[in-house]
DNA sequence: CGTCTAGTTGAATTCCGTCAAAGCGGGTGG
DNA sequence: CCACCCGCTTTGACGGAATTCAACTAGACG
């Protein structure tokens, strides 16, 4: 089956749900077509992966739905997660040989993929896209930056409760429950918590049950989390 | 005194150390001179701030000349150095309203700084510079995501050995006393080293000790260091 | 020669990691 | 429908690595 002929994936992203935020806004219709044909959407289940750490750089693409990690291995086995990509974001390395890490979906996930090189080939003639890319790249590395101030300066508490922030800000609307509740739905398990923060599984439990017992959190289940104090956790973020 | 004129500046051009390096490479010798007409070199000496954290975003630039550190304050006075910046590299946040971190120079200092509006502007206009940005973006990225499984996921002494192995990489041929000897100059102090690495200075000035003992480097003086051994010292990064 | 800053070393403490065991929950097969 | 099982999570006890606090030392510079 090939979905790649432009007149379907034209109609595709008419539809597209992230159109007008990721890198394809700004592009006029001929140019939406043009990078269709170059394209199609790819389907991810839970602990796919696209991108292993390390090969050679085939694929970027554009997240649509659902979540992804990039993430990169230790000498030793562990694991430290570099990155959470989130809807609209842009993922893989255009214009390198190989991928410096790899990339896993942490949730059913769409994917719209390009051939790096039709996809590097395409960017150079379209300064447009380049500059939406440039700018992504950029807030990108401020993230990055900011995430570094989390694992070299604070303390377990400070990150745990600086990521739950961060979720409960990135996931918004989309997988909070309802608008009304500070309820919302822990995109990953607790052993990819502790990748994310440079910390152990038991010292993510250990602070989750801390902050239960202090009353800033409920945990309804294990993949939910009620903010039911909000000064306060923000306050142990730092 | 104002050394802003295209003539003046398209001769500092062509004599640019890191003209075939930086972000003007291969623009041609008319946007050569454009740029020039917005731009100015400026002299910094060690210690002195080139951007403020939180700032509004008023200047971009290139290093010409020695070092300088970017670096994120946490709440509490301490400091978390988020990147080092060598000659050549760009530095500053274009497109963006505000500077996320600080930097300043760590030696004496020669930056060719823009407006950011002025360079936002030539950028524009000029796909090749920015997509010559968008590269050196996205490696800065890579980088720096590298960084993170070091802070995440090292202990001190991995740390230590891994930074180590850097300045010699990066300061190479330039700050090595001369090409023979595995000796070079350290470009930071101990604080600054801790800082880098999400340590305290003592944990540093142990883990050198140490280190000594080991017979793995040499420390001829506070700012020098000779690698002695130097598949031991590659097995201690991990 | 004294002062000042940067670095080193030591002792006590703290936080987090490690190892081990038990608890929970969702799914499967009897 | 229930019992069992498996993976994930929680909790506890312990040890170790890094921080903290504090005293001391080595150079640099007047």
């Amino acid at each position: 089956m090939n979905f790649s002929g432009p007149q379907f994936l034209a109609e595709t992203c008419q539809a597209c749900t992230i159109r007008n935020r990721a890198i394809c806004a700004d592009l006029d219709p001929q140019e939406i077509t043009l990078l269709n044909s170059i394209g199609r959407q790819r389907e991810l289940v839970a602990g796919e992966h696209l991108l292993w750490e390390g090969d050679e750089a085939v694929l970027v693409g554009n997240v649509v739905e659902g979540m992804l990690k990039l993430s990169s291995g230790t000498s030793d086995g562990r694991e430290q997660i570099v990155g959470l990509v989130y809807p609209s974001d842009f993922i893989g390395r255009p214009f390198g040989a190989t991928t410096p890490y790899g990339a896993e979906a942490l949730t059913d996930a769409k994917v719209c993929v390009f051939q790096r090189k039709d996809f590097d080939a395409f960017a150079q003639e379209h300064p447009r896209l380049e500059h939406k890319l440039l700018e992504r790249t950029l807030t990108e590395l401020d993230r990055t930056r900011r995430w570094m101030v989390l694992l070299g300066r604070m303390d377990a508490e400070q990150k745990l409760a600086s990521l739950l922030l961060e979720f409960d800000d990135r996931l918004g609307a989309s997988l909070r429950a309802n608008t009304e509740t500070e309820t919302f739905e822990l995109p990953i398990g607790r052993q990819q918590i502790a990748d994310v923060l440079g910390l152990t599984i038991e010292t993510i439990s250990r602070q989750f049950s801390r902050m239960k017992k202090a009353g800033v959190v409920a945990l309804p289940s294990r993949r939910e989390v009620t903010i039911l104090d909000r000064p306060t956790l923000k306050s142990l973020a730092g």
